[in-house]
DNA sequence: CCATATGTCGTCGACTTGACGATAACAAGC
DNA sequence: GCTTGTTATCGTCAAGTCGACGACATATGG
């Protein structure tokens, strides 16, 4: 029969927002060896008696300031190979999380400070531990629930615009979509939307009409990224 | 700072086949306490320098006789709440698996006896832990997963017609599909099928093409359950 | 009033889907 | 051999969806 090596359990946090038409990570300057002052992902140790969710939640709060409320907050997936962490055995469950646009993150905990940065900047500089392949995992899985889900909804305000909805998509994706197809696709989708009856005028053109998000939270058939 | 309390981390394996017409989930009979001659799902402890992938892969081969070789593995989800496991602290990080129809699976390791179940009499038993919650998840992936990839030939021998593909989508999604419509379907996906240029026959009827699995591993568009 | 920008509705052809008819090629029984 | 039953494969057709794009609505800024 097998012995039970102890473990460090941790918990790291990708958390993406939508500013400036582009996908930004939530970075803080870690204040401690290892990777002093380096780029990394908000998380930390799980504690003794609190669930997995639980330390995430936590952590997003203590090291950033973002409240879980208006987050949409899943598991990733976990990382474990020997020797990501210089200082002892380590295994760590990473956390996704969609936030909408926020007021500047502020710093706390072990954070030296808390940044938003653009993820093709995040990706292309280094990041401490393996948070570099971490933060590509999540980008990935982002996008792909983009396709069949109703989660871009979680990176806009409560009330929102269809031309909103499509900045998420095309600033998560990267690409532009037709105006005129995607407003279709999202409003024949029963449930998806929910019509507040009124309009919000930004700026030059015809006033757009205000949504909440439904019910839905399946788009089938998918909004396809390709095509 | 934070300290960091031990963990002990473990591997669980959600192992699925298709026989005779229903999805089926390789169980154990737990040898030791707690839990004891319980049903349970393949697993243990992860050791000091070994992957997490590593763990699984090795656990599935010392307790079932499963090799990997012809059976695609991938991360589920980690399940770590308090008090999951009565011995100590514990975090398991599951891992998914698809088989072919194998001969009988073998005990060994820490397993009295390990054995096929059909997935409902699994879920309407009592498994060990909380294994019954990680084998829905593990079931409600796999459904997921047929719909846009081409996972659903990792449960089919290394050539297969497709009726025996279709076979799999009919016991794993407990529907029944249009054999003519489903033909067209993955015939017509490039990249999906290989054609051996075989045929074979087996019992009445027309005998059918032989096919290797393909390069393409996503379906664009997707095949969808309810329609 | 005019130019411009944006939101929303329509239209068209190409393609996909689901239902289902027709044909092909085998086994088994007579 | 011939008939019957069974399974594999190909075709057809109507309905729905998608991408491209035209047209109109309604705001802002001169």
């Amino acid at each position: 029969m097998t012995s039970h090596p102890p473990f460090a359990v941790t918990v790291d946090l990708v958390v993406l927002t939508v500013r400036a038409g582009a996908l930004h990570v939530l970075l803080v300057d870690r204040g401690e060896e290892p990777f002093l002052h380096s780029r990394a992902l908000p998380g930390g140790f799980v504690r003794p008696d609190e669930t997995l969710v639980d330390a995430a939640t936590r952590e997003l709060a203590e090291e950033t300031g973002v409240a879980a409320g208006p987050t949409h907050l899943e598991q990733l997936a976990t990382y474990g190979d020997p020797g990501r962490d210089p200082r002892m055995r380590t295994v760590s469950v990473a956390y996704l999380a969609f936030a909408p646009h926020l007021p500047e993150a502020r710093a706390g905990g072990d954070a030296a400070g808390a940044a938003w940065l653009p993820v093709d900047e995040a990706l292309a500089g280094d990041l401490a531990f393996d948070h570099a392949r971490i933060l590509a995992d999540g980008v990935e899985r982002a996008r792909a629930k983009l396709e069949y889900t109703s989660l871009a909804t979680a990176f806009c305000a409560p009330e929102f615009t269809v031309s909103q909805l499509r900045a998420v998509y095309e600033a998560v994706w990267g690409v532009t979509l037709d105006p005129r197809n995607f407003h279709r696709k999202v409003t024949s989708t029963p449930g998806l939307l929910a019509d507040t009856g009124r309009t919000v005028s930004d700026g030059p053109g015809r006033p757009a009409a205000v949504y909440r998000a439904g019910p839905t939270t399946a788009l089938h058939p998918p909004l396809t990224r390709e095509g």
